[in-house]
DNA sequence: TCCGACTACGACAGCGGGTAGTACGCAGTG
DNA sequence: CACTGCGTACTACCCGCTGTCGTAGTCGGA
């Protein structure tokens, strides 16, 4: 191993599912590119209605960086942190990983509740799908 | 209130997801239909490396009644539980539930790679899934 | 040099699931 | 009829995960 980072989990691994604080985090990341833990805690902390800790948020990114979703660049004392993926590779990674599971856990049922989903789309848009996911 | 009962949530509900045991569990009830926490036990613990102790079961039965997916009969001194859903109505409303889910979180992306899925799959069963789509 | 601001690490609370120790009540026996 | 032992339910504990922050350390400006 060249540098004693943390233990990243393999880059073509799956990302796990974020939930509530982690995905404003996320979000704001996708949006903002490498940025401060204080640049994201302003941003966020001005929709709040009870605004959080500095360290709250840096608690959270670092976990993310745990978790591999965030790199972590030191400069200085300041840690600057940016996505792994982009917010369209994150989502397309966990959509078909949670897809794969679904049809693995419910099989012909959860299909046919698919089927149903698409039947209801117009039909326009439902080919545009399909071609999507044949040149996939 | 006719009964001092625990508050079933809504009988048309979704029912929560299942976890390790509370799975292993409610298979054994799908098909034992109403049936002792002693019965239980001596089933799954044939199966098991590691025996677990009836309190173990109990407990596991006592939050599924919770949870609403088992009901409780108290005859005597012992509880009889039995499932509330059948094993299919159980499979049919999760499946409903997290497909939806998934197409809300996702979007576009959940339904092309499930096309994805369908795609590959036999011609005649595809056709019979669609079937099944459109007269639910 | 000293002080204040900003940072990172570590700790703690709440929740959900798995695990079981313990107290209680009924039935069978002398 | 008293006693004892078996089986049951309640309650409590541990562990991992997320949200929350207190505190100690460090750097730069007055």
């Amino acid at each position: 191993m060249t540098s004693p980072k943390i233990k990243q989990p393999a880059a073509d691994a799956v990302p796990p599912p974020l939930h509530e604080l982690e995905s404003e985090v996320m979000e704001e990341l996708w949006v903002s590119g490498e940025v401060t833990v204080r640049a994201v805690m302003e941003v966020l902390n001005k929709r709040a209605s009870k605004p959080r800790a500095y360290t709250t948020y840096m608690t959270i990114m670092a976990r993310l960086h745990k978790k591999g979703l965030l790199v972590r660049r030191r400069e200085g004392k300041t840690d600057y942190y940016a996505p792994v993926h982009t917010r369209d590779e994150y989502m397309a990674l966990r959509a078909r990983s949670e897809v794969e599971g679904l049809v693995a856990r419910y099989g012909d049922v959860a299909l046919s509740n698919f089927a149903e989903q698409m039947a209801g789309l117009d039909p326009a848009r439902r080919r545009a799908l399909q071609r999507l996911a044949r040149k996939d």
